[in-house]
DNA sequence: GTAGGGCTATAC
DNA sequence: GTATAGCCCTAC
């Protein structure tokens, strides 16, 4: 599986390690260049020391999705496979369109592809499908757009030299060249390809959260990237609330 | 704008 | 059939 050669190594600047990383994929093949360079940009203490969790979970105390930390070892069990024991029929969608539930029913409204279908994506569509948007009014479904070493050694350089979480700002960078990408699309590339390090950043974070792949720690659990400093208006702390 | 959970296409 | 990655949606 993938593998994690980060290298402590030489500890740059500011005390700051320069690390290395062997950015093999589960799933696919490495890419010619497997290796990230990471670099902690800013100093800390201790790698929990900043730590800070910017949300609540969704889990409820009595949710059967809160599991014990022992299980963060494990694949995404908390996520439990909805879309498999529920209604939705496994790689074939909704068994038809009036398989469609309504959101009291399947907790929240989704967008349902099928052909012709006419519905747009709405105001919400903004974080993701901004990116493409091109695809017209009634947008169509983005079309799957596999992330590049280059593109992903370029989201490690932004969280290097920004921050992780200032998606927007990495983006905005114009040193950093991604393909159509939009803010939530480097997030989620974040949080896919380094859970490790989405794990320590994001504590509450309880999906997309594969136990088999590691490329954003050190062999010794030290981190590879830093939380930037919480923000004053921190609205991490609070949660909403499933219904 | 970002975090977080969910859905689903795709690879294996 | 299952695991993963990418996209979608919504709360804050």
């Amino acid at each position: 599986m993938s593998t994690n050669t980060g290298a402590p190594a030489d500890s740059g600047k500011n005390g700051m390690p320069t690390l290395t990383v062997t950015a093999c994929k589960a799933t696919m093949p490495p890419p010619a260049t497997s290796t990230f360079s990471f670099k902690a940009p800013f100093p800390v203490a201790s790698p929990g020391a900043m730590l800070k969790p910017r949300r609540v979970s969704l889990a409820l105390p009595s949710s059967p999705r809160l599991v014990p930390d022992s299980a963060w070892n494990f694949r995404d069990d908390t996520g439990i496979d909805a879309h498999r024991t529920g209604h939705s029929n496994p790689g074939q969608g909704y068994e038809s369109d009036t398989d469609v539930l309504l959101p009291e029913k399947r907790g929240k409204m989704r967008r349902i592809a099928s052909d012709g279908d006419d519905f747009t994506l709405g105001s919400t569509m903004g974080a993701s499908g901004s990116a493409e948007s091109a695809a017209g009014p009634s947008s169509e479904k983005k079309q799957r757009k596999k992330w590049t070493t280059e593109e992903t050694q370029m989201l490690v350089d932004g969280c290097n030299k920004h921050g992780v979480g200032n998606w927007k700002t990495i983006l905005s960078d114009k040193s950093l060249k991604f393909d159509s990408r939009s803010p939530v699309d480097l997030k989620d590339r974040f949080r896919t390809y380094f859970p490790d390090a989405y794990r320590l950043h994001y504590p509450n974070a309880k999906t997309h959260l594969s136990s088999k792949i590691r490329r954003s720690t050190l062999p010794d659990g030290k981190p590879l990237f830093e939380r930037p400093a919480p923000r004053s208006d921190d609205r991490s702390l609070r949660r909403r609330t499933k219904p």
